[in-house]
DNA sequence: ACTTAGGATAAGTAAAATTTATAGTGATTG
DNA sequence: CAATCACTATAAATTTTACTTATCCTAAGT
């Protein structure tokens, strides 16, 4: 006994035939009669007299029909009663978050969260990855949304989504290229660089994966400190510079062709995204949710 | 939402372990992990926290856990209500029946009813087929099983079992065959002939079907007539002459090889079996649930 | 008898559920 | 604190089932 043929059963009952059934259920009527007999199979009796004309309940029909629409009503209801308890969690939640997020993963996040939870608002605050951490630590915060990872005893951190950094270019530029758009890591030298300010997690991410390959920011030509994303993206439309930026930062600009991205030979610049909380302290129940949301939540593929 | 994600989701609260769930559901536990997985995502709705050690009912999943068990559980009664009506059917059908439905069909088609209606039993009682049709005709009786077909106003035939008359002959005896089991019809008019007595079914058909191709039992030759298909049977077994019977009266010994049975070259033997009734008189509810039974019985053939 | 409408049947196709194999993740133990 | 254990998630392949298209059959109306 399966919902489907519980339906087809329903609607054959009410429009007393089976066609009408298929249409109104957009399936074919030999839909309909497999569904109905392979209910009277399982069920062992007949539930409809269909001779001719008209189609009529046999007696095991009509008590079979109460339990059918008994089903069928209850699943409606339980889909409901779900919704309706989501709906019921409201309240508002508010997020110190650095850049990057901020700007182009918390929007996504936000609308499919509030798609299950329509009545929880977000207020967001922009802060530097280490800022935020500094606050957890000393108990000004109990959580953030960071690009970083600090680790301490009193933290924990969930990574919900991985990003990478790319050097981002004008898109005339052209470079001796490795393969399709890896670029030897001596091109660095001879650029112009606009870095983020001191504390922003972009900048302490590059910091460190260049110092491995022993290469100090002391070494690269830098032109500006800007700590807006969006400004230093326009500077590289105009060819004032090239910077590293999260690729999907600079996402429409690719696909619109004014800014190109290379990654460098021998750089792994993947970088993670973490939502990260003092586990001493309880979380609110709203922002328990939203972490746990966040631990199940499947990235903004599919947009 | 399908049932059987409810029963893994029901199952696994009950357990406390997908793994369980799967072994008391004979399935295994990437099974149970999708089910529950889809109705999450159907539902919008975490149902279960499944965080390392233990397994917890989120509230969502609480409160869809009553409507999961209610959906089940209404799927049972309804499966119970059905079969307790058909058992409160009952009551004795007395079934007036020609020889070989009486002898080689009835008891797999009583076998099958009492199936579903466990409660009702039969009594059968052997007439001519002619004789059965006067006695309706004349109001004696209101219906019946019979191997012809009189057509009259009054009647009514509902067709539920086609045989073919086969030339029955002892194993031994070989023809020349027109193909691999088909004979000329000259071949007749050298055998010994047993025969059923007049106001058979079975004699009236094939008189019928003979006289088309102008043949008449005269031309025979007739070494016996017996009124008793199994003591026609024992005879042709022991080679004392050939007859046209029904092929499912042979069906045994064919199979054990005493019997050898032939088509005749343009005879169509094909022989349908009749519940026939009289359609002014009202059949006994009864009786009109036996007619409703034939009208979809699938035959013998899964014996 | 002829046409029409509705349901049954059969064969082919699309969609699902399920399985096998494997990876990943907390809890437990030496 | 690594190593194992117990359990769930994921991926790919397989089987099952639901569904569709095409066709047939029957009953009712012309």
């Amino acid at each position: 006994m399966e919902f489907n043929q519980l339906e087809s059963f329903i609607s054959v009952v009410k429009h007393k035939s089976f066609s009408k059934a298929a249409r109104e259920l957009f399936l074919t009527q030999p839909s309909i009669s497999n569904n109905i007999q392979n209910l009277e199979k399982e069920l062992g009796a007949v539930l409809l007299d269909r001779k001719g004309k008209t189609i009529a309940l046999t007696d095991s029909g009509k008590i079979f029909y109460r339990y059918a629409l008994e089903l069928i009503n209850t699943r409606e209801q339980a889909i409901h009663s779900i919704k309706d308890h989501l709906n019921k969690i409201e309240g508002k939640i508010e997020l110190k978050a650095s850049s990057i997020p901020e700007q182009y993963i918390l929007p996504y996040i936000i609308k499919d969260f509030t798609k299950i939870y329509p009545k929880v608002t977000f207020s967001i605050i922009h802060k530097n990855s280490m800022d935020i951490i500094d606050d957890i630590l000393i108990g000004k915060e109990s959580f953030g949304i960071v690009g970083i990872k600090c680790e301490a005893k009193m933290l924990e951190y969930i990574n919900f989504y991985q990003d990478e950094l790319v050097l981002a270019t004008p898109y005339e530029k052209e470079y001796p290229k490795t393969s399709s758009n890896i670029l030897d890591i001596n091109i660095l030298f001879s650029e112009n660089f606009i870095f983020r300010k001191e504390g922003s997690g972009t900048r302490l991410f590059i910091e460190e994966r260049l110092s491995e390959k022993n290469i100090s920011l002391e070494d690269l030509n830098i032109i500006s400190i800007i700590d807006s994303n969006e400004m230093i993206k326009k500077m590289i439309e105009l060819s004032l510079g090239v910077s590293f930026i999260s690729k999907i930062a600079i996402k429409d600009q690719e696909t619109l062709k004014i800014i190109k991205s290379y990654k460098i030979e021998g750089l792994d610049l993947t970088r993670d995204f973490y939502f990260v909380y003092n586990k001493n302290r309880t979380l609110s129940p709203l922002v328990e949710t939203f972490k746990d949301f966040l631990l199940n939540w499947p990235g903004l593929d599919i947009i």
